[in-house]
DNA sequence: TTAATCATAAAAATCGATAATTAAGAAGAA
DNA sequence: TTCTTCTTAATTATCGATTTTTATGATTAA
C-alpha cells in the first residue's frame, strides 16, 4: 500500500531512499559515476543532502567513493555475486536454525501470511505496478523467515546481504524467468519446512533457492554479455 | 607505525576516521548526543563534512540518527553485547572453517607473524602508547585469521562485528584485566589450531576466546554499574 | 496546582557560493 | 609522431549563512 508514502521528514533521508531504490532496481547502472550536480537536479534536492545520502550508501556497499573523485555506483562482477550468494546462504542458514529453535507462534503466523501474499501476487497477471508490490512482498517474506531467530544482529546482516543480492537479480531481470518456474513452489517449501520446524530441510531449501536464483542470473548475464 | 599518519585527503574522511576512533575507544560515550557545531569546533572541520562523516557511521552501526533530531552515539546494552558476541562467534566460525579449507601459505605466514607481534607487545610493560599499538595488532591478528577464507564478504562482516565488539571491550577497559590472564595464551591456541588446520579446534577456541572476553566485560560492567 | 498555549532560544537541515582538486585538451619540445 | 607541460573547464569538497524544526521556559486559563 504505502510504497514511499511515508514521506520521510528530511530531504537527506528521501534522497537516501530514492538512491538506494534506484540502485537496487538498476535504474542507476553499476560503475556509473554519480555526479552531485546531476543528481541534485534529478531529485530536486540540494547538493549537501545528496552527498550525505551517498555517504550513507557507501558503508551499505551500494556506492563507492574515492576522495576527491566523487561517488560511483558499486560495480558488479560474477565473482562478487558468487561470494555474496555463498555468504548469504551460510548466514541465512545460521539464522534459520536459530529461528527453528527460538521462533514463537507470532513468527509462524508472520511467515505464513507473508508466504500467502507472495503466492497470491505471483498468480496474478504481470504488470509494472505488480512487480513493485511483488518485490516488497518478496523482501518481507525473506525477512519474516529469518526474523524468528531473535537475534537483531543476524537479521541486520541478512538484510544487508539481501539488498546486495536483490540488485543483481534486478540487473539480470530474472524475476521474469523465475515466474512460473519452481520458484513459487520454492517459497512454499521454505514456509512448510519452517512450520514443520525442520531445520535441516530449511537449510537445504534456502541453499537451493538462493543457488538457483544465482545460477539463473549468471546464465542470463553470460548470454547478454 | 603510522597511526593516523596517512593523513587522508578529504576532511570528511578525516572526520570519519577520528569519530570512529573516538567512539570505539570510548572517548565519546554511548548515547551521547553528537551536536554538529560542537564537533565542528572540536575537530576544526566544517559542519557539512562532520554531517557527512556521521552519516557514514550510521550504517556502520556506531552512530544513530533520527530525522530532525540529529545524531547520537549508538547506545550499548547487555543484550546487544550478548547478541553481538553470539553472532560474531557464528560468523567467525564460518570464516575459520573456510580458511582452514582454502587458506594458503601466505595466510599461514600472516597469521603467525601477527600472532608473534601481538605476543611480543603483551610481554612488554604497559604504557599508553603501547595500548594503541596493541589494539592495532590485536585487530590485525583477528583479521588475519579470517582473511584466509577467501570470501571478501565474510571478511567484511567480521570486520563490522569486530569494531562493534571492540567498543564494548574498551568501554569496560577489559584489556587491563585480560593481560596476564590466559588470553595471551588464547591467541597462541588460535594460531596453533590454524597451523594444524584443525577446524574444530579453531571453532572451539574462537568461541572460548570471544565468550571469555564478553564474560569479563559483563562482569566488569555489572560491578561498575 | 495542572495543563495548555505561546514566545524564545537552540539546534538541525538545507542552500548557494567559494575554494580546491582533478580531468581534458591544446601547445610546444624531443 | 609521441611525450611533456601548461591552460582551461568541469567537478568535488568545503564553508558560511539562511531556513526550518525542535526543545525550553514563561504565561495564562482551568
Amino acid at each position: 500500500m504505502d510504497l514511499i508514502t511515508a514521506s520521510s521528514r528530511s530531504l537527506t533521508t528521501q534522497a537516501f531512499e530514492r538512491l538506494q531504490h534506484d540502485i537496487i532496481r538498476g535504474h542507476l547502472a553499476p560503475s556509473e559515476r554519480l555526479r552531485i550536480q546531476a543528481l541534485s537536479e534529478r531529485y530536486q534536492i540540494g547538493a549537501t543532502a545528496i552527498r550525505e545520502a551517498l555517504s550513507r550508501l557507501v558503508t551499505e556497499g551500494l556506492v563507492e567513493s574515492e576522495d576527491q573523485r566523487g561517488f560511483t555506483v558499486a560495480p558488479v562482477s560474477r565473482e562478487e555475486l558468487l561470494d555474496l550468494t555463498q555468504t548469504r546462504i551460510k548466514v541465512e542458514q545460521m539464522a534459520l536454525r536459530l529461528a527453528v529453535a527460538n521462533g514463537d507462534l507470532e513468527w509462524e503466523t508472520l511467515v505464513l501470511s507473508c508466504c500467502h501474499r507472495l503466492s497470491r501476487l505471483e498468480s496474478q497477471p504481470w504488470s509494472e505496478e505488480l512487480v513493485s508490490n511483488w518485490m516488497v512482498a518478496h523482501r518481507q517474506f525473506h525477512e519474516a523467515l529469518v526474523s524468528g531467530c531473535g537475534s537483531p544482529w543476524t537479521v541486520k546482516l541478512c538484510r544487508l546481504l539481501y539488498d546486495k543480492s536483490e540488485r543483481y537479480r534486478n540487473l539480470a531481470a530474472v524475476e521474469v524467468k523465475e515466474r512460473g518456474r519452481n520458484v513459487t513452489n520454492n517459497h512454499k517449501i521454505l514456509a512448510d519446512a519452517a512450520m514443520a520446524r525442520d531445520a535441516d530441510a530449511l537449510c537445504r531449501a534456502i541453499e537451493e533457492h538462493l543457488g538457483l536464483t544465482t545460477k539463473l542470473i549468471v546464465e542470463q548475464t553470460k548470454s547478454s554479455k
